[in-house]
DNA sequence: AATTGTGAATCTCTTCACAGCA
DNA sequence: TGCTGTGAAGAGATTCACAATT
């Protein structure tokens, strides 16, 4: 099997959104010309894209979404329910805890970290906050695949460390720092700040409307 | 003057950090060898992209740290001060409004908006949060730039238009959908899911090392 | 008639490799 | 010698365009 292009992996949660949608609404089947207005991309790109993964599309129809569906989110490994460990209970920590989109795509927080005293043992949904010291023992007794790292930057690459450790394979992180961390375990970065900088970049190298 | 790659203008903020960090600690100067090695990319590369914006690495020695850093800020756009207007006080809202990084790294929250009566009023910092229906005018008089949308994904679209049409040239937006706007204003996405099925789909992906 | 799947062409990005500079 | 800046080659991603399929 031909090695999936990495601009290809990131657009598939983009069709996973669309499929579900769709799927939601009752439509039965889409085409890739179809598909790629609504996504913004080109109908060629979509054919392209899910061609990696198989020959599904029927010539004259299109793509069965139901039967897409169920391939994408098999590719994507949501397919199964993931538990994930959050870590660091502050102002960030909790919006996440709260976060509603997660349960509905497969993603539950299985278990809440936190240094501070004052924050451990505190109720977080059906969940204790445990002391952070408990964090390579619980993490890898339960088998949790998933973290999330959301503390402060000097204190990110040591949990980094603890959770790979502890047998993580990928990691949400939310502090501004990059992680050097062996190679099995994959790091998704999310950066507030360079999300702006982005914008500031795009508006300061466009001509004005005006 | 050559228009610059997207995949250039992505790593900028990648060099405004490392190139902060070495100021920080009396650092003068940097060959894109040792950059490329912290950074974890080809030298060949970091030379490239710093290439786009003008000649000022010196032969035999590399990079002024000091004249570099305030090259890559300008082309960020970040060597001045950006106001930001934050829609949605929720969880999410209050962990941006109490995040430490925005004002050290030129953007500050000018303006904060919530439609939950419960909410307007209350104090964020030195800000009231506003109600949303004064969004339009309050954005429009005091010319704010950019804004972090983070509200539920069904009040998403709307909030955005009043955005747009308030004159907002940037939006960072956190919810799950895509923003339909004129293209005029760009737009920033992020998705806490999308990110979290780019780990699973890297682990279902790849042997597992045990 | 509508639509897929894919070779070939094209476009974009990255790396190689080296002339030229301090 | 150590390093930049860049032309040329290579790799990767996208689009074109059309034979094959229902």
């Amino acid at each position: 099997m031909k090695s999936i292009p990495k601009a290809v992996a990131n657009r598939l949660s983009l069709y996973l959104r669309l499929l579900e949608r769709l799927h939601g609404n009752g439509v039965l089947t889409i085409s890739s010309r179809a598909a790629s207005e609504t996504l913004g991309l080109s109908d060629a790109q979509v054919r392209r894209d899910l061609a990696y993964f198989g020959t599904f599309g029927q010539s004259g129809i299109g793509y069965l979404v139901e039967e897409l569906l169920g391939k994408v989110r098999a590719i994507l490994g949501t397919d199964r329910a993931w538990p994930v460990a959050l870590v660091g209970y502050g102002n960030l920590g909790r919006a996440l805890m709260a976060y509603a989109e997660f349960p509905h795509r497969s993603f539950h927080i299985a278990a809440v970290f936190d240094s501070d005293k004052a924050k451990v043992g505190r109720s977080a949904r059906q969940l204790k906050v445990q002391s952070a010291s408990r964090l390579f023992t619980r993490v890898k007794q339960l088998r949790i695949p998933l973290a999330i790292l959301a503390v402060p930057a000097d204190a990110a690459q040591n949990v980094a460390w603890r959770l790979a450790r502890a047998g993580v394979r990928g990691i949400l992180n939310f502090a501004p720092v990059r992680l050097q961390l062996p190679k099995r375990v994959f790091v998704s970065n999310i950066d507030f700040t360079v999300s702006l900088e982005q914008l500031s970049f795009h508006i300061r190298h466009t001509k004005r409307k005006s």
